[in-house]
DNA sequence: TGACAATATTTGCCTAGGCAATATAATTAC
DNA sequence: GTAATTATATTGCCTAGGCAAATATTGTCA
C-alpha cells in the first residue's frame, strides 16, 4: 500500500460534534440542496428527485425503467413509482417493448421536453448559490472528494 | 465584495454528466453511507437515521421532542414518528414536563444507553472506510467545503 | 386580566428510497 | 431442447422527511 490509511475516526470522535462528522454534513447538505431546488421547481409542478429520471431520458442515457434506476442510482421498485407520478403529471408516457417483452419503454412527452429544457438553469442556479465563495479549484475539490467518497463506499458494498 | 461568485452551472452545464454535479455527488454520496452505516447497524437493531436522535440524547444536547428536531436538523413532526419507532425499540422513554407542560421529556433507557455507547466505533469505521486514501488536509477540506455549502444552502432560506 | 403571539407536540397527507417476493421473459449452459 | 440462470418490471411492507393544520400551553404586552 502506498499512502497509509488514517484512522480519522476513533470511538469518541464520532459522537462529539456533529459538524465534525462528515456523516452529519454529508447527509444535511443533500437534504437542504434538495429542499432548496424543491422551492424554485415548485411553479414547474416538478420535484427535485423527480428530476433525475427526466434528465435521464432527456439526455437518451435510458428510456427504460430499469435504466432509469441504473442512471440515477436508485431502487427499480422505486423507479417503478417515480415514473408512476411522472406519468400521472403528463411528463412520460410508458409502452411495453416488442422487441424484449420484459422491458418498458419510456418516453419524454412533448410538455416533459418542454421542462427538460427550461429546469438546467433554475438547478444551475440554486447550485451556484450554494457554491458561492468557491473558487474554481474549490469547485474542483469538492467534486473530487466526492466521488472519491462515493467511489469507496460502492466498493464496500461488491465487496461483501 | 471582496471576490466575485463563479458561475460554476449555466443552463447546459447540469444536464451533461452525473459525476460533475455537486447535487448528484452529494445526494448519492449520502445515500451510499447511509446504507453503508445501515448494514453494520443491523445487529443492534437500529437503523442508521436513529442513531442520530440518540446520539443527540446521548450528549445531553437536548432531552426534548423539538430539541432533537433542531439538534439533527429534521422536521418535528419527524422527530416525534421517529422517537415512536425508537420508543418501540425501547431505546428512549418520553415523559410529559411538568415544568412547562408544552414540552415532552425525552430520555434513554438503559438499553438506548449502552447502545449510544457502543455504536460510535461502528460508525467511524465506516466513516474511515469511505475516506480511505484521504490526506489530513483533505480530510479538513471536505468538511470545510460541506460546511460551507451547508451554510450558503441555510442563507437561501433565511432570505426569501 | 384578556387578547395576541410564540412555542411544543402531534397528526394527516404527500413524496421517496430499500428490500424482498413475484411474474414474466430472455439468455445461457448442458 | 430443456433446465438453470439472469434480467425486467411491479407490488407490498418498511423507514423516513417536509409541510400544513390542529391542539395545548406559555409568555407578552397593553
Amino acid at each position: 500500500m502506498v499512502s497509509k490509511n488514517i484512522k480519522f475516526y476513533g470511538s469518541e470522535t464520532v459522537s462529539r460534534e456533529k459538524n465534525e462528522s462528515v456523516g452529519y454534513l454529508v447527509t444535511l447538505a443533500s437534504r437542504r440542496l434538495l429542499r432548496n431546488i424543491e422551492t424554485e421547481l415548485k411553479p414547474f409542478n416538478l420535484t427535485a428527485n423527480q428530476w433525475a429520471p427526466l434528465l435521464a431520458l432527456a439526455n437518451k442515457q435510458s428510456n427504460t425503467v430499469a435504466g432509469c434506476a441504473r442512471e440515477t442510482g436508485i431502487d427499480n421498485g422505486a423507479m417503478t413509482r417515480m415514473l408512476d407520478r411522472l406519468e400521472a403529471k403528463g411528463f412520460v408516457s410508458r409502452k411495453r417493448s416488442n422487441n424484449d417483452r420484459r422491458v418498458v419503454n419510456v418516453t419524454l412527452t412533448s410538455q416533459g421536453k418542454k421542462i427538460a429544457k427550461d429546469i438546467p438553469p433554475v438547478i444551475g442556479e440554486v447550485l451556484n448559490q450554494q457554491l458561492r465563495g468557491f473558487s474554481e479549484q474549490e469547485f474542483k475539490l469538492i467534486k473530487n472528494l466526492l466521488q472519491r467518497f462515493l467511489a469507496n463506499g460502492e466498493m464496500l458494498v461488491e465487496q461483501s
